[in-house]
DNA sequence: AAAAATTTAAAACAAACGTTTAAAGCTGTC
DNA sequence: GACAGCTTTAAACGTTTGTTTTAAATTTTT
């Protein structure tokens, strides 16, 4: 009963990890999951039906693991205000994101996120539906706390995106900043200097949205909701 | 001599376009790219050299031609502060990479941008030494004035991430924003609207960076610069 | 221990891949 | 018109692809 080997199935989808992060869906070779999982070439086939079976279980796996280990929201104590929890979801997204880089092994979800952006399968319908909307609600709320009630509902969307982008970008452009030497993701510590960098220019940027929303006529005393983090 | 109907190289090079956006390199097949262009197989081999010149001329190709039509450097009369500049540099870095969105086109560039960054070829090392780089040198200059003396290096770098990335990420993370709906980038203007936004909330969080590094005591009176775009 | 069900294995499948070949078509010059 | 130099064509090349088949091995149940 599985006591010291694994499973073969589960020896594929750790294989499916490697080869598809790596090579992609197209590029990706049956034959090269099976080698690398010490298994025959039938197996893809006998225990997920094929090669698309086997992405769509990998997938929703990967993803299910990281969000269940990196949650963006808590149980804050009753009166925290809306910039520490964002804070916390930043924090929550980047390592999402950049779990690799702490734990020292391949990006395997980040890389089949690129991929699934450079070119949705149908599992990135699902993908959304399950991870993205409930995480992007929460998101959305906290942010229409802090831009306040003067904001269109249409800035806060492009404020979460703003956001979010900065989260995705750094994990996604490694391959361009890092032949700019921009910055090196490989310090440590250096996730949650970037969520503490990104909360800050959000909340500063965020700022300066509710400013323009509100009037620039009343900028000059502070504007009312920034300094007070 | 090529009066009416073109070569067989550029429709060769037009239909590589469509294709490699569509499928990919690993997914897209010479005899489609081929067929679409109506010639014959061979042509791949006799022109190009092979599936991989092709593609690496093709994105050459494509990637020159849209960093030309839009500049995101221009001669601003001497006066003009960085932050007027740095509204141009995010318009010009925002059409360039939603250029489609306007002209109604498919996205040829921003998915081969994104096929790159999931998964680099070759052609990414020369893609961001004749382009990335000194786009992104230009932009560095232009946050260091606007981030002042008092802050180090490496904060400037993050600015320019942050930055660039919700640039970026507006125009790779489509396929997940168009699913949750939360902004239809099909309106007319919206490219323009999205580098306001953009502008100020990246001013917004550059200043936030520039009064962190300042030192938090002085924030009281506005900090300084903001509220004079 | 026998029987049944499950899992692994090797081999073969047709289809599709990028590329090559060799002959035919074309265009211009003498 | 004949020759040379490109260009285009159809056919075939050897690989590699995902999948299927058939049988042996293993595990589970009786």
């Amino acid at each position: 009963m599985t006591t010291d080997k694994k499973n073969t199935k589960e020896k594929i989808l750790e294989a499916a990890g490697e080869v598809f992060a790596q090579k992609g869906y197209a590029g990706a070779t049956v034959r090269e999951i099976c080698d690398l999982a010490g298994a025959n070439v039938a197996s893809v086939n006998y225990y997920y039906g094929g090669k698309e079976g086997l992405y769509k279980d990998l997938c929703h796996h990967l993803f299910a693991e990281v969000f269940d280990q990196f949650p963006v929201t808590k149980d804050f104590p009753e009166g925290t205000g809306p910039e520490e929890r964002l804070a916390f979801f930043v924090e929550g997204m980047l390592n999402r994101l950049l779990e690799h880089v702490q734990e020292g092994g391949l990006p395997k979800k980040s890389q089949l996120l690129a991929r699934e952006l450079a070119a949705p399968t149908k599992v990135m319908d699902s993908l959304v539906e399950t991870f993205v909307r409930p995480t992007a609600g929460q998101a959305l709320d906290l942010i229409r706390r802090i831009l306040g009630p003067n904001v269109p509902e249409k800035e806060a969307a492009k404020c979460l995106l703003s956001m979010v982008g900065q989260c995705v970008y750094y994990s996604l452009a490694r391959p361009i900043f890092s032949r700019l030497e921009l910055l090196d993701l490989n310090q440590p510590g250096i996730v949650q200097e970037l969520a503490e960098h990104i909360t800050r220019f959000s909340l500063g940027g965020m700022a300066a949205v509710r400013r323009e929303a509100e009037g620039d006529t009343v900028s000059g005393a502070g504007g009312g909701r920034e300094g007070m983090a």
